[in-house]
DNA sequence: AGCTTGACTTTGA
DNA sequence: GTCAAAGCCAAGC
């Protein structure tokens, strides 16, 4: 540790550890920002994974279309270049999408802080 | 410095 | 089942 080192990584290890998270959901599967929250052991800071999400343009590898909200809605749908592509993505992954709201939802959530410790 | 907003969730009525 | 309110914390004004 330098003495010229910064002092506010705290914040970015959050936002890397959303994405990290994010990026081991695997396709045609969902989760929600409160599972990715509590994953990180801040499960009252669903809000601050929303936030970051708004981040992951930094890095397209982040896949935000399979974090929806806890009723499998796509209510970030309209942060994406375009408002369909949320929906056109996950049916591409063969997840049924009807009115912004995911199908079978229950049975495609992936529970990340179950997946993970498994 | 404070106040408002937001890709959320939980709890209580 | 629905609706309102609170908690969380970063960013923007």
């Amino acid at each position: 540790m330098s003495t010229t080192q910064k002092h506010s990584e705290k914040h970015q290890d959050f936002f890397k550890s959303v994405f990290e998270i994010v990026k081991l959901v695997p396709p045609g599967r969902v989760t929600s920002y409160g599972s990715i929250a509590k994953a990180l052991g801040t499960p009252k800071s669903s809000r601050m994974v929303g936030w970051a999400m708004n981040a992951s343009h930094s890095d397209k590898s982040v896949p935000a279309h399979r974090v929806v909200n806890r009723n499998g809605l796509l209510t970030g749908k309209m942060h994406f270049a375009t408002p369909t592509e949320m929906q056109e993505r996950l049916e591409s992954e063969g997840i049924v999408v009807k009115n912004d709201q995911i199908q079978d939802f229950k049975n495609l959530f992936w529970d990340v802080q179950k997946e993970i410790l498994d």
